[in-house]
DNA sequence: TATGAATGAGCTTTCATTCAT
DNA sequence: GATGAATGAAAGCTCATTCAT
């Protein structure tokens, strides 16, 4: 059940201004499955409404175009990558202080390949359409910064701050942690899906790569 | 003039056993500039030959289908990411005996940025169409491990057999290299292209990262 | 109104598993107009859609290729071109029996005819397109023997047994009354549809031509 | 060798007053044969041109369209339906007086089962064109009666005024016997190529259909 | 003269979106 | 409101014919 997590942010994300019936949550949850099976270019919103169980009237009456579809969608992915780390981590943090490096990245990885494994029809369809999609970018751009460079550009200066990372500047930083672990999804999730992996020596290995690097 | 390599290649990869026209060669760049910015999907075969200056019939005579033409522009990009690197260090070993890790990184990491530099639409286009697009896949991964994870293979486990690079299991060291350069190039060209960049600072912090995880 | 009967077969051939909206009953009836106008590979889908005053996107919706629409077209022809006479027939001898071979000659041939008049325009494309269209020809040499050819055989085997014609093998008798029916179909409807036919000498003559060679 | 006729009667039909090239005739026969198989629409120029190791310019420079090389194609089977088997009856007759209906009749069904065994791609493709190609369709309805339909006329009205042949209007008879060639024709070459046929067996019962029919 | 590359109109088919019910 | 039939523009591709070499 790969994309339960996607659902079930559905209310957090979208129902605090719209109220979302289970057939456009139907919808949704099928478009991102069937967008990352075959793409989003080359899956008809017939098909999306077959899937769904829905008339192509009513899903475009709701969603308005099939854009939008993908816009709505993704939009927990664009919103839930950091804020959910952070407040998993603030009640970690909780049961026990979290002063050394080791122990934020194991945290983090971690966090982050729960996220993955969960989230990786969105994460295959939201990378794809980085690349192309004008507005989702444009959307992604100016929302990245607020509730995640940000956040994560403090979390970064604390650790230097006190000595436990390396004194580089933080857009070298932040790729050096966003290219580990995407290389990692893409690796596990979009070109090798079916090799027998196993999770716990990646997140290992992930957690190792990092700390040699970021480490003071 | 940034496809000004792709063209170039085309002799070598391409020529061998065809000879492309100045007008199919006009086709097969004008394709990547397009994809490059539209998404393969979005990009007409009628908008290609307009800006090829040709008629689609004739686009079609030769190159026989639209995917055939993003097939056969982006052989250049699958056959040459490493053969070229490899020339090119062995014409580099003949002037200095390379026996450090970080003269090889340093080697290889501003090889593969002036490679990527030459070639960033084909580079944008290949990694957008290796999600969806089944046959380049497979084209890929069966012409991969030959000419290019095999070849690091042997690269990597010298190193390893010097003890002079950490004795980590190949696909790790492989996945991390390919994850740190990709996500340079996505940042560089594809997400901020418009950024100021200073080439030579990354390139330094690039051979830092890679040296720090990699060294033994 | 040479089709009304054409038209008025679809309920009972098709309609068993489909509805047929009136302009889905209209393009099948244009296309077969079309089609034996100008052939099948001389009509462009958008000439029928035009014709029946469809949109091609509606009609494509439900016939799905022009081949299809060919061939649902068609099919009352196929099914029907034995069945039909089978029935009124037997409603025949109801009212007399018919103890002679001439007597069901007469019948025969006149029924036919009445049919031939009835669907002209669909014979015709039938005729031309039995000739190279593949899927088609396998379809009616499937369906043929079982509501055709095989009915047809008990018929004849009975009259033979009865000593009332002559004891030749069925496929001579069968193919030489098929043979002389298509020849008269051809010429009055096909080659000379525009001379001044007097239907009741040809019914007259056909059924003399059967007499004198079926006759034991 | 089932077309060498076809090439054989190019020079005598055509060549009195165009001179035809090896390479021309190529083009004729293959155009039947390709013809035959897949049907004029769908054969393609530059196929007929691939096969008979022409090259389209050259093609077109003789024949002008693909229409007129459907037309010189055929021109034999429609010059030559008739005059052959006169001129073979001459002199058969200078053998033997062939003085009975039963005689003609063997002689006439033998020599056109003959002719269509050798010319049953061409027979095949005149058939099939004949529905739609007004051209063709105007010449053989313009050239038949002279060369064909008159001379036809003669022989059976003299059969008549000996008392030899059924007193019915001509167009029956002629229409008669020619429904039952063409039935046996379209059977034996189109229908079932591939059953296996006694040619000796299938003439016997020709003749014995006609005969039946005609005499007197 | 012989060639085959070039042409572009026309083909069948798909699809996001609209609208009548 | 919900439906799915209807729309028609645009897609990829083919082909008879022309024309520069």
């Amino acid at each position: 059940m790969p994309n339960k997590k996607v659902l079930d942010e559905f209310p957090a994300a979208v129902n605090a201004t719209k109220e979302l019936t289970e057939k456009q949550k139907a919808v949704l949850i099928t478009s991102i499955q069937l967008f990352a099976k075959q793409g989003y270019a080359n899956t008809s919103t017939h098909q999306i409404a077959v899937a769904a169980h829905q008339s192509e009237g009513t899903m475009f009456k709701h969603f308005k175009s099939k854009a939008n579809i993908l816009k709505i969608a993704l939009e927990p992915i664009i919103q839930r990558v950091i804020p959910d780390v952070l407040a998993e981590l603030q009640q970690e943090t909780l049961k026990q202080p979290m002063d050394n490096l080791h122990d934020f990245l194991a945290f983090f990885v971690r966090n982050r390949m729960a996220f993955a494994d969960e989230n990786q029809d969105a994460i295959k369809v939201f990378l794809s359409e980085l690349l192309y999609n004008q507005d989702l970018r444009a959307e992604f751009l100016t929302t990245a910064p607020e509730n995640f460079v940000n956040t994560f550009r403090t979390v970064i200066a604390d650790f230097q701050q006190r000595g436990l990372m390396v004194d580089w500047p933080f857009p070298i930083i932040f790729r050096h942690i966003i290219s580990v672990l995407t290389g990692y999804v893409v690796d596990r999730y979009i070109l090798f899906p079916n090799r027998d992996w196993d999770d716990d020596q990646q997140a290992t290995y992930l957690i190792a790569e990092l700390e040699k690097v970021l480490s003071a």
